[in-house]
RNA sequence: GGUCGCGUAGCUCAGCUGGAUAGAGCAUCUGCCUUCUAAGCAGACGGUCAUAGGUUCGAAUCCUAUCGCGAUCACCA
């Protein structure tokens, strides 16, 4: 158990015992550096509620805390209470985990699932970088739900339907002569995004030419041929055309082809999936009945609102004046329809764009106010944009970077600082292109997941393949070398007893190792996996300064030894538990 | 204009529900490879926490105003 929830209790012991005073109002640190002692108690919140001064407080704790022997020793520096732990308790800690290689996750699981929705693509065009940030902050909460005891649906909504796909089919049949992804072996995503963009270059064109003959540039924009083929392709779908169909269907599975590729690329997956072809028509029946309960209004020309000003909101509309649906509309159904697809979960978490937190704010709403159960645990993980150095990406501009391109770039600078370095020399070819794979992705997935999710990432290509400081691979190599200490010894250390008094950097990984399940707590109840990535920063920091100190460990051994063996052996495996969070991989040599 | 988010070292970022002298990495400079991995370690330099008020024992953190950047305010998705 967390040192500090032991402590916290004792303290809360110690008030009720010694001041007869209950208060949840106990404020616990770590000890700063430059004093005595493992955990701090700072006093001034009770002097008010005691009326007594801090140090009268702080004694009389300390003593009680000695007395019933949970602490050792302790001082008081203004107002602060400073309290040793003994080594002992740390001790037994590490005693009882030390071969648990699941260590920090809880083996718990809650009844309740929590649902997570990422990724969500549209089908027109291939995934980019701002897609990254996206699919890896969905699966790190995942995983980190996981850990924390949840039961997880990881999912997605595909954005299968509409304008975009139609241009894509019109341009495909204009000018690919019958070419398909396998024919020219071009992957299926980007294959299909190429006739959109070969749409857009005619559209334009024409509506130049449009323009030129004496149209207005909103007419123009309007009456382009291929965009009325386009417009009418669409009404074909949407009534069930056989050939339409047959094409979209023959069009989407290319994309989806290259989609589960780059997926697996980049090691997320889903449980399920949710197409807004099949979605797109629900939610209908819960305007109907939130008119009913008066929880909409209807408009004289028809069209039905939903009146938020009460909450400070404007009102939004849920069902157009012709009686299709918007947006909001299929929100509100897709989210009862997953409910009903798994009974169990209750809550859920959409990964999109804080550009959508207005409309995430109005769908939470809305469903609260038409009076669903698991409307409480709706939670909208926002993120901020991604910038590039040269500024915003855009896919007019063809600024945007795509996602297989960066990935197979961050691979290729691992592999040349890795030859550069001579790392890997003496393994054989299919080992060093892993080791690339797992170093150059880790770089991606690091220097993307350590920075607050609502924050915008400046994306310098550069920076990200750094491979010194704050990074993944400063990770991974501390990990290799701990399991290159481990691979150099060969008889067993299982059996020490080391009990002597610990020194200040072995309890400082051990003190560090044990607030990890908390570590784990606090990412999932704030949404937030860059306090994982910042935690095994500073853990492996920690273990580089006391590595360095290490005598050597292979000859002569001790039950000094055997014991910092052992603990090198946990933080690797806290390493690697804490990496597989980010859905970042370790590598046993480098 | 209304609403929401952000503003911390030259650069990229930490800083949990207010707590002790605001922390890392990069960059710049100084040391450390005959010892298990130097993708490392030890150290130096670098701050008006956007600005101005307020709340209190105590503010980067909470409140108000102002400035700057961004998003959003569609019968688009």
């Amino acid at each position: 158990m967390y040192i500090q929830k032991i402590i916290r209790k004792n303290i809360e012991n110690a008030l009720n015992e010694v001041f007869r005073y209950k208060t949840k109002n106990i404020e616990l640190q770590q000890t700063k550096k430059e004093f005595d002692g493992d955990i701090t108690l700072v006093v001034f919140p009770l002097v008010k509620e005691l009326k007594m001064n801090p140090k009268e407080i702080a004694e009389k704790v300390g003593d009680y805390l000695i007395e019933t022997n949970s602490v050792v020793s302790f001082n008081i520096v203004s107002g602060f209470l400073n309290l040793s732990i003994s080594d002992k308790y740390y001790l037994d800690f590490f005693n009882s985990i030390k071969y648990n290689s699941d260590y920090g996750y809880s083996n718990i699981v809650s009844e309740d699932a929590v649902m997570v929705e990422y990724s969500s693509p549209n089908t027109n065009k291939p995934l980019h970088l701002g897609h990254i940030r996206n699919n890896l902050l969905g699966y790190s909460m995942s995983e980190i739900y996981k850990a924390s005891g949840k039961k997880v649906y990881k999912t997605q909504i595909i954005n299968d339907r509409g304008i975009h796909i139609c241009k894509s089919m019109i341009a495909w049949l204009d000018f690919s002569n019958g070419e398909t992804p396998k024919s020219t072996n071009i992957k299926g995503d980007k294959f299909v995004g190429d006739y959109y963009i070969k749409f857009d270059k005619v559209y334009k064109k024409e509506v130049e030419e449009l323009i030129k003959n004496g149209s207005s540039e909103e007419v123009a924009k309007q009456n382009s041929p291929i965009l009325l083929r386009a417009k009418e392709m669409l009404i074909r779908w949407e009534s069930g055309d056989k050939e339409v169909v047959e094409l979209w269907k023959k069009m989407n599975s290319w994309v989806y082809e290259g989609f589960e590729e780059t997926y697996k690329n980049l090691g997320v997956d889903f449980d399920s999936y949710y197409y807004e072809s099949d979605t797109y028509l629900l939610g209908k029946e819960f305007i109907l009945s939130g008119l009913e309960s008066g929880v909409f209004y209807k408009k004289d020309d028809g069209s039905v609102w939903c009146d938020l000003s009460d909450e400070g909101l404007d009102e939004k509309i849920v069902l157009r004046a012709d009686g299709t649906a918007v947006y909001m509309t299929q929100d509100i159904g897709t989210a009862v329809q997953r409910v009903k697809d798994y009974p169990d979960i209750n809550s859920m978490v959409y990964t999109v764009g804080n550009e959508q937190d207005y409309h995430f704010k109005v769908l939470f709403l809305i469903l609260k106010k038409l009076g669903f159960s698991w409307c409480e645990n709706l939670f909208h993980l926002s993120y901020g944009m991604v910038d590039l150095p040269s500024g915003k990406m855009k896919s007019r501009e063809g600024t945007v970077v795509d996602a297989d391109d960066l990935m197979e770039e961050m691979i290729r600078t691992a592999k040349e600082i890795s030859q550069k370095l001579g790392k890997l020399d003496g393994l054989s070819d299919d080992e060093k292109n892993k080791v690339y794979k797992t170093v150059g992705l880790g770089a991606l997935k690091y220097y993307i997941l350590k920075v607050d999710p609502k924050k915008r990432i400046l994306f310098d290509p550069k920076e990200s393949v750094d491979f010194q400081g704050n990074t993944a691979s400063f990770i991974q190599y501390s990990y290799a070398r701990i399991q290159s200490i481990l691979m150099g010894i060969n008889f067993d250390i299982s059996k020490n007893k080391y009990n002597q008094k610990l020194e200040k950097k072995e309890k400082e990984l051990i003190k560090q190792i044990d607030s990890f399940p908390s570590i784990i707590h606090s990412a999932a109840s704030s949404n937030n996996p860059a306090l994982v990535a910042n935690y095994v920063y500073d853990l492996v920091k920690i273990f580089n300064s006391f590595y360095q100190s290490l005598p050597i460990l292979k000859s002569a051994f001790d039950d000094k030894k055997s014991f910092r063996v052992e603990l090198s052996k946990l933080v690797g495996i806290t390493i690697k538990n804490a990496l597989s969070l980010l859905g970042i991989d370790v590598v046993n040599r480098m």
